[in-house]
DNA sequence: ACTATTTCCTGGATGC
DNA sequence: TGCATCCAGGAAATAG
């Protein structure tokens, strides 16, 4: 299941592999319920545009699209910076700025393939690029969503997980009396975070997952605010956590599924005091913790 | 304004 | 071996 530190390992891969080609035409499937915008709408945005930039957005992957039939040196430009940190600098005044946006939901993968490969189950697109590759979308189970934003550009609600401030995560909790679970996996509050690293993070915290979010003392967000970012750098620097299907755009599998101290551990003793680690289900989602260490 | 619950999907695991 | 049933889960929709 791709949370952060998985989504962040694609858009790196993909960017690499992707940035500066052109998609020169698109193919989208029947099935409806991986595009949350109109097909032909989604087909007229990416056509002739090219890929300027691939980021990562909470879950979202964010092509950053502009005139393809234009030459703008997006390529070297876009390679230039790549090996810094990211930050908030506004694009170079792409021609036609446009997004593609991906949320691979549960099972979405995207691959970048020769056309000769053979084309996988639940394939739902297919972008011709001027490299002579393809970029396939493929998504078994349908949760993955596929649109486009124009020139106003893709907007995520929440804050990201790896810049928040202390003051503004511990004021996301305020008079929430949902279970400090929930609160995190809600990505209206936090983008990003899912249910493997929540209960990473609390574990890490020393915080029970059904807690109320308003009784957690300001000294145990603070806690948990690091735990957060810890767990999160971890698992990005590992490339993230291979369960059931996983892999990154190059195929590969993550490996921080290896350091997992309580998700998929119900039964196993604590890697702290060996007490047996609990599941318990938290607003539809498995939730593992650890009785002794987690208050 | 919040919070809790249900729904969408298929493949893999389980049980008889 | 085969068939039915259950379960996993992100986020939108629905209900309270």
């Amino acid at each position: 299941m791709p949370e952060l530190p998985e989504v962040e390992t694609i858009a790196r891969g993909l960017a690499k592999r992707v940035t500066g080609d052109v998609i020169e035409s698109v193919w989208l499937g029947q099935k409806k319920e991986p595009l949350k915008s109109p097909a032909a709408e989604i087909a007229s945005v990416l056509e002739h545009s090219r890929i300027v930039e691939v980021r990562r957005m909470g879950k979202h992957i964010v092509f950053d699209l502009n005139d393809g039939l234009k030459v703008v040196g997006a390529p070297s430009l876009a390679r230039g910076r790549k090996s810094k940190p990211r930050l908030e600098e506004p694009t170079p005044s792409p021609s036609r700025p446009a997004q593609w946006i991906v949320h691979l939901g549960m099972t979405g993968r995207l691959q970048v393939c020769d056309p000769q490969t053979e084309v996988a189950k639940h394939t739902h697109a297919i972008l011709k690029l001027s490299s002579g590759r393809e970029l396939r979308f493929v998504d078994p189970r349908r949760f993955g969503r596929l649109s486009v934003a124009a020139a106003a550009g893709f907007y995520a609600s929440g804050v990201e997980p790896l810049e928040v401030d202390l003051d503004r995560f511990v004021g996301l909790f305020h008079g929430r009396k949902t279970p400090i679970k929930s609160a995190l996996l809600n990505q209206k509050l936090l983008r990003g975070v899912g249910n493997i690293y929540a209960d990473e993070s609390l574990f890490r915290a020393g915080i029970r997952p059904r807690r109320r979010a308003s009784s957690i003392t300001h000294d145990q967000l603070r806690k948990l605010h690091q735990s957060i970012q810890e767990v999160l750098n971890e698992a990005i620097a590992l490339g993230g956590s291979s369960v059931s299907d996983y892999v990154n755009a190059e195929g590969e599998e993550g490996f921080f599924q290896l350091q997992h101290r309580v998700y998929g551990r119900e039964g196993e003793p604590c890697l702290v005091c060996k007490t047996l680690i609990k599941r318990v289900v938290i607003a539809g989602r498995s939730s593992h913790y650890c009785p002794k260490c987690q208050k």
